[in-house]
DNA sequence: TTGAAAGCGCTAACAA
DNA sequence: TTGTTAGCGCTTTCAA
């Protein structure tokens, strides 16, 4: 394995000189970049990171600690990030962090021992108040993903507040009146969010909300089929329900075929996060995408060169056969 | 930031004895690792990572390259193998691969720059030749899960065979005769082996395998659909639809609801994986789960001690909705 | 069983 | 614009 010592002596010039054309510094003649080059390339040369670390006291690592968010949500923002992070020359490291009392130490220890040079945070992480704190304590750069709360570091996020207003502008478009809405604990900062873009939808309609028709949910399938059954029992149900994500919009399908209900005919439904599985549920869900590749993308280059790409917090409602009869 | 010569000086010993209590070394009187110990915990020390792994020649890393497959998979296995270097001071580092010309390019360079202590590899990286081939040169340790070819490296994959024949046996006991399997292609090492299960089920219940009945696939729900169609075209078409993974036996699931059949009282379905989708399916997919976190437990348990935990071999099939009535 | 010295491969600071 | 020198924080080797 070829050194920087090598690579010197081959184009006879200093490790130095080699080090400035390696890490692309100003002041160096055409005339030796080319020479260092060509060495680089005869030896095969590659710089070792442990080296450049110790000496440069950066890490050239970004950390990524995640909970458990839906999986493919992980994977888009891990995709995103690693490839922007590769192009920088970074790696990512991810690390699955549990929310137990150690959780804290945990980070601690990957922070300490890895020196990371920045820090991207997904739900439920971002909004865990005493993790950021934690975290803004070893002044990490950090990148908050989706985070509804103002900490410490930067914060990427789309605005939950208008999209769920266009859902429930949608909704009513199909000419429903009576949206129920299954929404998750109002201390998940999405919460209030998207609670506020429901009611904006609903007073732009001109209808009046009801508290009977807004029920709590938990962001899995089964609390999603729970508050379902409790609206479609109500004496006057809804002839419509937005779940706030996928896994609970898709809970609620779950219901309606059990009780042999005809979608969107009986009952639309919409969710949230365009998931895998809202594709293939049937009816195929409508849903709201977010461009979540990007958002990982997105929040790799602010740390790497501090600017937002616009496109990571675009959105697009994908209205499919759950709400609009005869789709595909 | 205390270094180990603060710990050192501390404890009033030599920077080697501290290194050697840190890296449970032998030869330390327990007095003197007491000492130590107690300076590591006064200061709050933590060891550099880049420092060990320059001067020690080990990185402590684990690299985890992936491509495509389920975002689910992709997970379950880092989170399973991420776990277990935690635990033995390890860190894993993710890196998406694209499937083209520079693939082996990009996988040199994360070698050559990290030089990491081992490597996991997951379908479909796992069983590409040349990928496997050239990581091998550079004697990078390697552990490939559910790999079907023999090469470089210590292989983990659960018995591919008997579980396809043990859903084929199953289906026979819900009463069908004509099984249709929908596989992946040939080249796919998987396919051979689950294809050969197949036939061992029909072989066990006397039952002659029939070429119309086989169809190919390409591990999407869009093929799934395809090779289903094809299959309930059929002048004389199967009672039942056994593919070799969930995304293809969802597609099948589709068409079977756009066709208005009953299931699995028209045709029943069966898919392989238990992916997130099998279980939110309506109704729920019959399938077979592998236990995936243990998977990536094991293959990183493997590269850092050499033994292979039993458990993650273990497999179960789940038998839901899609094939047995009345199941919930 | 412990310690002293040398160096892993690179970059920072300074000098030329 | 280029080169020299001195470390970064740890482990290895070898000596005590």
């Amino acid at each position: 394995m070829p050194t920087i010592l090598d690579v010197a002596q081959h184009a006879g010039v200093s490790m130095k000189t080699v080090s400035r054309v390696l890490n692309q510094e100003a002041h160096v003649r055409p005339q030796l970049r080319e020479k260092v080059m060509a060495a680089v390339q005869a030896l095969g040369y590659r710089p070792n990171l442990a080296a450049r670390q110790l000496a440069g006291q950066k890490s050239f690592i970004i950390a990524y600690p995640f909970n458990n968010p839906s999986a493919a949500y992980i994977t888009d923002v891990l995709m995103g990030a690693a490839r922007t992070c590769r192009d920088h020359g970074y790696h990512l490291v991810s690390e699955p962090v549990e929310l137990d009392d150690q959780m804290l130490q945990t980070i601690e220890r990957l922070i300490q021992t890895l020196r990371p040079d920045g820090m991207i945070l997904i739900p439920p992480l971002c909004d865990m108040a005493s993790l950021v704190e934690h975290i803004s304590r070893f002044k990490v750069p950090l990148v908050r993903i989706a985070g509804g709360l103002d900490l410490y570091g930067k914060s990427i996020a789309i605005d939950d507040r208008s999209i769920s207003r266009d859902m429930v502008a949608h909704l009513v478009e199909q000419g429903h009146r009576r949206i129920g809405f299954i929404l998750p604990h109002p201390d998940h900062a999405l919460a209030q969010s998207r609670y506020r873009g429901y009611l904006d939808g609903l007073e732009e309609a001109g209808i009046a909300p009801e508290a009977s028709l807004i029920r709590p949910g938990r962001f899995d399938v089964e609390s999603g089929a729970q508050a379902a059954r409790t609206l479609l029992d109500l004496p006057h149900p809804p002839t419509a329900i937005f779940a706030a994500n996928d896994d609970m919009a898709l809970g609620a399908l779950q219901v309606a075929h059990a009780r042999h209900l005809s979608i969107p005919g009986d009952i639309a439904i919409a969710g949230f996060d365009d998931s895998p599985a809202s594709r293939l549920a049937y009816p195929a869900l409508t849903t709201v995408r977010q461009p979540t590749e990007l958002l990982g993308a997105a929040a790799a280059a602010m740390l790497l060169d501090g600017e937002l790409d616009p496109r990571a917090i675009e959105h697009k409602l994908l209205l499919r056969a759950s709400t609009v009869p005869d789709t595909d």
